[in-house]
DNA sequence: ATTGTATTTCGTACGATATACAGCGTACAA
DNA sequence: TTGTACGCTGTATATCGTACGAAATACAAT
């Protein structure tokens, strides 16, 4: 044997996410934790305090362990994060809807849109098209049903699975930050713009940027009126909806 | 004075963004450089680097000076970052589309595409709502005026704008993914595949997953025979263009 | 001309981070 | 009983952002 010796071989992510791992030798001490526990033990730090306070020192913290302690069952963070994510892929909400198509995909939109709203940290993590892990089969196929047999070709169902899956996170990434702003300048909302109000108005003239001015007025007074955080999500979806629809009845 | 006398000012984001510094009393050493040439500095080291390798140490070093020079024109990391944005924001390419609104819009989707295609990025930096620097908005203005006009109440004109931008940001990051996966594997693609066959045979069967490997595997051939990587995009885009056309008739 | 002072620049340092490495102790295999 | 594979952890390295204070500078005031 070459270099390839110490076989010993660190777990492929995909062996990670399966938990496909080779049997353990059963020599020296019994393990005191598991995959699972160190996972669970990241997605609530990331639930509380945001994926930025995912650390590989705090999730080691919390579970009582030293930090190096972790990557006996993880290589890595960058590992960590996506077995995070396919963890919360795994056990979502999978509304099961009556009625055709539209209901179908309306609801899938809606579970991810929950998704992303109750783990915000979920929509910073995630890669577009995350890797093949269990949760992430599940999530696909449960999905792409919604699309199956009404028409589309194989790639336009994943064509279309995309496009709403793509707005989806945008709507909820948008609404996450009107959280965030409405959190952060919660008290220093009057004092921010008495500070800020004199450049606004020098620069914002309305003959430079009519449109913008004129618009984002009437936007900015609609959200703070009658929130609904979901609008901008409900908005896109009948949109979506209509849109395929010209697909689906002109195929 | 309480504790507020030290008002030495540091500078709030707005003012920096349009460059309202107030008037330095001229006084000590000339300044070496510029805001400007710090933020053009940090867009090439990203364009080139990838936007974590845009740390105040490599910037500063690419600008000849010390890491802390920096702090003259720039509050800290995060601030550069929406200066690096607003720039790109500022001189993105803004096509003056002939034809009606489907036309204009198209343009605004593709010139969006085009940006975050170059500077991938500013897909990761961007949040959804930038703060309202000079370039965003002469973005916003120019990409308002797409859909003024054409029967919109304003705040739909908001709405319609951000689902654009919104799946347009998707399908830019997907692509841009792709790009890494085909760049990083493509040696070790066989490799990688060879060691993952036997792992992705058992656990992906068809029974459970019937239409996430059918659909998997069209969509996979149809992204590796002829390849378009603005396919997504322009999905999206006759999709999103339909679906707004539902609305705008109907209205 | 001299002195004072506001400003730019930068060396050093601190507290984070991920993680490589090597030692220690455990508990099964022989 | 002993050897050894493996779980656990203390220490160390190389990063990072940036706080702090000193040195150097060039104008204002005298």
């Amino acid at each position: 044997m070459t270099s390839a010796s110490a076989d010993a071989a660190k777990p492929h992510l995909l062996e990670l996410l399966w938990r496909e791992l080779p049997e353990t030798a059963r020599r020296g001490p019994r393990k005191g934790l598991t995959i699972d526990a160190v996972v669970e033990a990241a997605i609530e730090l990331a639930d509380a305090e945001g994926l930025e306070s995912v650390t590989m020192r705090k999730v080691a913290q919390s579970l009582g362990v030293a930090p190096m302690t972790l990557y006996t069952y993880v290589p890595g963070k960058s590992e960590l994060i996506v077995l995070m994510l396919d963890a919360l892929y795994g056990r979502m909400e999978r509304t099961e809807a009556a009625g055709g198509w539209r209901e179908r995909l309306a609801a899938v939109a809606r579970d991810n849109y929950a998704l992303l709203r109750a783990h915000p940290w979920a929509a910073s993590a995630s890669q577009t098209r995350p890797p093949l892990g269990p949760g992430q089969c599940a999530k696909y196929e449960h999905e792409l049903r919604a699309l199956d047999g009404i028409g589309l070709t194989d790639v336009e169902m994943d064509d279309a699975l995309a496009f709403v899956l793509g707005f989806v996170r945008a709507a909820a990434a948008e609404a996450a930050q009107a959280d965030t702003e409405r959190a952060e300048s919660a008290v220093s909302d009057r004092e921010w713009w008495e500070s800020n109000r004199p450049l606004l108005e020098k620069v914002l003239d309305a003959e430079r940027f009519p449109t913008a001015v004129r618009v984002g007025q009437a936007a900015g007074e609609a959200h703070e009126a009658a929130y609904d955080p979901a609008h901008g999500l409900e908005f896109g979806l009948q949109r979506a909806l209509d849109g395929l629809a010209a697909l689906i009845e002109r195929g």
